[in-house]
RNA sequence: GGCGGUAUAGCCAAGUGGUAAGGCAGAGGUCUGCAAAACCUUCAUCACCGGUUCAAAUCCGGUUACCGCCUCCA
């Protein structure tokens, strides 16, 4: 039984769908105005495990997530470049696709843009108006937040107290036409030569929040199984949405609300744009095995801070290696294995069963770790065996795989020796048939500093790359 | 000021009442022509103070430190 901690209700609850083996889901996309950055990817990475978890589960998931492709960042890009908005947002939008391939993230079902829900967006905010919920001002729509009795519920705030809050960070101009400090905006009146669409309230573009609404339900329905973003977006973001929704449809937004922890950096600092101190998946992955980064991001539970750095870095590297290895040296047994059965799957059964409780304790990774660990202890342990067995081999090799993926790891990468390398494998092999040792320590270091790592086994040479 | 989070070995980190999972690093050993990989052994009393209890990292009260949201941010 899966258990998800809701935000909503600041406790794990039993996951329920709404249509028996299917999940709906949606998560806060970037706002495409610069290349993502492992922040971002946190975020992207932790929603794409927990997607994997629940198709591991057999669950049919219909995963949106949208881009933010018109907002004041964006046009300040635009300009700055002397170029149009849609033009900054094709060239990032096309970046991002390429960084999550990278880090090994599946696509989304839908990844609808905001521009293209326009006149969508339009008749939600028709819609509130009528309801009473929204009211224009001088060329701006607002939504009036006090109207809404569960505003502030998701991030447990007191109105009241957020009107102080407020007053001391809004701009002059943008108080003088709100009705109520707390009021946010849906419709945005154009500046001078800004992108702008036309509306009932003169042209202007969609507020932030609102795409998010409008995008979600359409995809997605009024209700939905799970809404996913950071911890930043909690409040006002996710705040607002439920409101404009729920204002709107009259029934319940979401039913589990998921937020993921930050990526920190010294001092346990934020990783943010506004701050300046970001690295890029884009940069990252010149330097860095992405694989590596895929699993150092997917290996902490999605909750908690996760701080990045060199030395946690490599420490991700030194266990996905111990992990590939495992697999590799068993899969090295596959040649000669026998035709024999014994014990195994019954203990690969357990571990898999161990592995299963632990995601379902709202994806416990770290647990689920402990039991890919406990897999590969196995697999090393059978390795060993002088008879292994073909059917136990190809069973662990195949869970090992499977559990791994879940995290986002793909251990099943085939690579192949250049004839020259493997000439000199051979000649190496003969020397020490020959017990002429000198001449295949010097044949090892070569094919050490070429990369390619070798150890002797009763079962003969051994080789793995080293990358 | 309001709301929320975190504090467990050198590092990452699990663990919500019964005498501290797992990984990395370290130490010792086995295997090996030597290595490598692997395997075995070894390594903490849980920020601080007080309380409840036969028993607390785990419950209650308090203290300290760090972080986040309340303004765009995953």
């Amino acid at each position: 039984m899966l258990k998800i901690f809701n935000t909503l209700t600041r406790q794990k609850e039993e996951f329920k769908p709404l249509t028996p083996n299917e999940v709906k889901m949606y998560v806060c996309g970037p706002t495409v105005y610069n290349y993502i950055h492992i922040g971002n990817a946190r975020s992207i990475v932790a929603f794409d495990t927990v997607r994997r978890y629940l198709e591991f589960l057999g669950y049919k998931v219909k995963f949106v997530s949208n881009f933010t492709d018109v907002d004041d960042k964006m046009i300040k890009e635009a300009n700055r470049e002397g170029i149009t908005v849609p033009e900054v947002a094709d060239r990032f939008i096309k970046a991002f696709y390429e960084d999550i391939a990278a880090i090994n993230v599946q696509k989304a079902t839908i990844n609808p843009r905001a521009t293209d829900n326009i006149q969508e967006i339009i008749d939600f905010v028709k819609a509130l108006i009528d309801k009473g919920y929204a009211y224009e001002s001088d060329g701006d729509v607002f939504y009036r937040a006090r109207k809404f009795q569960h505003y502030g519920e998701l991030s447990d705030q007191n109105i009241d107290q957020l009107v102080e809050g407020a007053s001391e960070h809004i701009g002059e101009t943008e108080f003088d036409k709100k009705q109520d400090p707390i009021d946010f905006v849906l419709w945005k009146k154009a500046k001078p030569n800004e992108i702008k669409w036309d509306s009932p309230w003169g042209e202007g573009r969609p507020g932030w929040h609102i795409e998010c609404s409008v995008m979600s339900t359409k995809y997605l329905g009024d209700t939905f199984d799970i809404h996913g973003g950071g911890q930043d977006l909690e409040f006002p973001h996710h705040e607002n949405e439920i409101a404009q929704s729920e204002a709107k449809t009259g029934q319940k937004f979401v039913n589990y609300w998921m937020h993921n922890g930050f990526v920190t950096v010294e001092n346990n600092e934020k990783m943010s744009k506004s701050l300046g101190n970001f690295v890029t998946v884009h940069d990252l992955v010149q330097k860095t095995n992405p694989q590596v980064l895929r699993f150092f991001l997917s290996s902490t539970h999605y909750r908690r801070p996760l701080e990045y750095s060199e030395k946690n870095l490599q420490k991700a590297a030194d266990n996905l290696e111990k992990i590939k290895t495992a697999y590799n040296n068993l899969k090295f047994r596959l040649d000669g294995a026998t035709d024999e059965t014994d014990d195994i799957q019954a203990k690969v059964e357990q571990i898999v069963a161990d592995f299963k409780a632990a995601m379902n304790d709202d994806f416990n990774v770290q647990n689920g770790l402990t039991e890919i660990f406990n897999l590969v202890s196995l697999a090393n342990n059978y390795s060993a065996q002088d008879e292994v067995a073909k059917t136990s081999v190809e069973l662990i090799l195949k869970t090992l795989t499977e559990l791994t993926s879940i995290l986002g790891i793909k251990l099943d990468e085939q690579k192949d020796l250049s004839k020259e390398i493997q000439e000199m494998v051979d000649q190496r092999d003969q020397a020490r048939a020959d017990k002429d040792f000198a001449t295949s320590d010097k044949l090892r270091d070569r094919l050490k500093e070429m990369g390619v790592i070798l150890e002797d086994t009763p079962q003969g040479t051994r080789w793995h790359i080293n990358d």
